[in-house]
DNA sequence: TTCTGTGAACGGATTCACAGCA
DNA sequence: TGCTGTGAATCCGTTCACAGAA
């Protein structure tokens, strides 16, 4: 079933349902997709439209339940369960990945990390202790861990992808800038801020360019 | 003339002046959409529409010169000069962004950092120093700053949007997870982990799904 | 022959517009 | 009357396929 959904749409998905929660702490507890839309910068047809993919979830005449279609949402994510992450670099960049308050209160925990410079083995980030990079594989595969998080230089991130797709993780959240290889079935998403400033810099050289582009405003993201 | 270019393709720029400059770097001097296209997943009839933009750069039956079309890549995004950037929250997170040396090599400059706290304000990071988020708009604005960069929680980040476009800036990275509201010819990215995190369970949530969405597999990145 | 540049065809996502239910 | 759910229409980006230059 949970086929023929466009990639985007997925993509949506956890922006409505962090917006709804917005809402549910705000104690609005009935919303149209016109005043969810307005928020979130998207049309009122596009959210129908998105929904419309798994079911019906409002009501004609009223809008949408609030606390419900959160939790449908929430459903459809799989984000009524905790997720694991092992964290594969700990320099600059993977300590701050895993000092980052932002994940856990969402149910993603960051509970392995790895490197391969011996200086950096052992040392305690947080609640985590950096192991050793041959180690990578296996300790994924005993810990059952969901997603890997790829915090190493470029020259590196293949290897790491690999070896993280061999410890049987379908889903990579890479921050090093190369387009890395996957095999079918695995889910790698990539952010690289470099990529995103090098590519406002063409609106900002040429300003007519931003103005012609932002005509029907979208929803941006990564 | 730099108009009616649709923005996922001055997001591609980016990527194929980069991997121009690695194919340089291992000494190719000519290069076919084709193998351009097989480095980056992209098909090569991407490659050539999106290049014909902008012009013709390649020669028939040959190909393009690597080093004449990454200079030209970086001519049209405005990579060949420097751009000023502003962090705006010195938490963990805009610490970690000025701390990063990713942005420096790539003419990307950290210049101004800015915090309300005032345990804050005063603090060294690297090369900058803290300031009052009160200066904000008229810092800006003296040292013509180019990008502002958002690190402060979600509650605070769109009034940080609007005194960086109250100070003149154009341009804004954001790391706080909202939608931010900006007139036309601002533009804003957002980057936010958490959301990317809660598509992909989705796909392990159920893996016949990331296997049916990977069919036609195409460059994925924000 | 090889590979570019590009109009035309295609396909997929967004938006429209309305029937139908509360 | 108000707003959802959804087929149909539209828009826009991708891919095709080929003419033409080296």
């Amino acid at each position: 079933m949970a086929n023929q959904i466009p990639e985007v749409v997925v993509q949506r998905l956890p922006l409505y349902a962090r917006t709804l929660a917005r809402f549910l702490e705000e104690g609005v507890e009935v919303i149209s997709s016109q005043e969810l839309g307005v928020r979130l910068q998207v049309t009122p047809a596009q959210i129908r439209k998105d929904l419309s993919y798994f079911g019906k979830f409002g009501k004609q005449g009223r809008g949408y339940n609030v606390a419900h279609l959160q939790g449908v949402l929430r459903g459809i994510l799989g984000l009524e369960r905790t997720w694991s992450l092992a964290v594969v670099g700990v320099g600059h960049l993977g300590q701050a990945i895993i000092a980052y308050g932002g994940f856990a209160p969402e149910g993603f925990q960051v509970v392995a990390a790895f490197d391969t410079d011996p200086a950096r083995v052992g040392q305690h980030i947080g609640s985590v202790v950096a192991q050793d990079s041959s180690e990578l594989s296996q300790v994924l595969r005993e810990q059952k861990i969901d997603i890997g998080i790829i915090a190493v230089p470029a020259s590196a991130a293949q290897a790491v992808a690999d070896t993280m797709i061999a410890g049987g993780v379908h889903a990579i959240l890479s921050y090093a800038p190369v387009t890395l290889r996957v095999p079918e079935g695995v889910k790698v998403r990539t952010i690289d801020p470099v990529l995103v400033l090098q590519s406002m810099t063409f609106y900002l050289k040429s300003p007519e360019a931003a103005l012609l582009s932002s005509g029907r405003r979208r929803g941006r993201r990564l």
